[in-house]
DNA sequence: GAGAATTTGTACGTATGTATG
DNA sequence: ACATACATACGTACAAATTCT
């Protein structure tokens, strides 16, 4: 859960980038929780709107799935891309 | 209890602005209740993730202290700023 | 004790304005 | 013009703790 400031890559691309890995390494099951929009903000050092287009990201990938005033959570295997 | 929606300065820091004072000149004593987010958001037209934020930041300020179900209150004098 | 109301806490969804590269 | 980023604001929903009836 870290920034480089220096990368060409977006930092919204970075920290999904992290989370992606976590996934599809296992460390995040389906079904588990993702930190929330607050809390990645909070933890990376980013406004909160740009730790939402972290969770955006994963979600139009087919990695997570969302809902209101639950949270973010790892989406079923199924749904992620080249299943 | 009023905001100035002309005013450059956020609503909530308007808000909090005005409830500082009021701590500050003693209107409003250490201990004493603070008025809740629902109460605020009410009174001053705004929603209540906006009234939240005032207390929030009086929070941060030292200025007041909140807990679940009880309310928000006025923090004792020397955990304010400058004490 | 039971149940409702109140209040703060948390969380996602959406939108606007501003600023920067 | 566009993508990125931050700040602010509103809406909605659910959770948890306390207080009141």
């Amino acid at each position: 859960v870290d920034v480089d400031r220096g990368s060409p890559i977006a930092p919204y691309r970075q920290l999904a980038g992290q989370l992606r890995e976590r996934i599809l390494s296992g460390d995040l099951a389906p079904g588990s929780r993702l930190p929330s929009a607050d809390a990645i903000a909070q933890e990376a050092g980013i406004a909160r709107y740009t730790a939402r287009k972290v969770l955006l990201l994963l979600r139009e990938e087919g990695y997570a799935l969302s809902s209101r005033g639950m949270g973010t959570y790892v989406a079923p295997r199924d749904r992620w891309p080249q299943a």
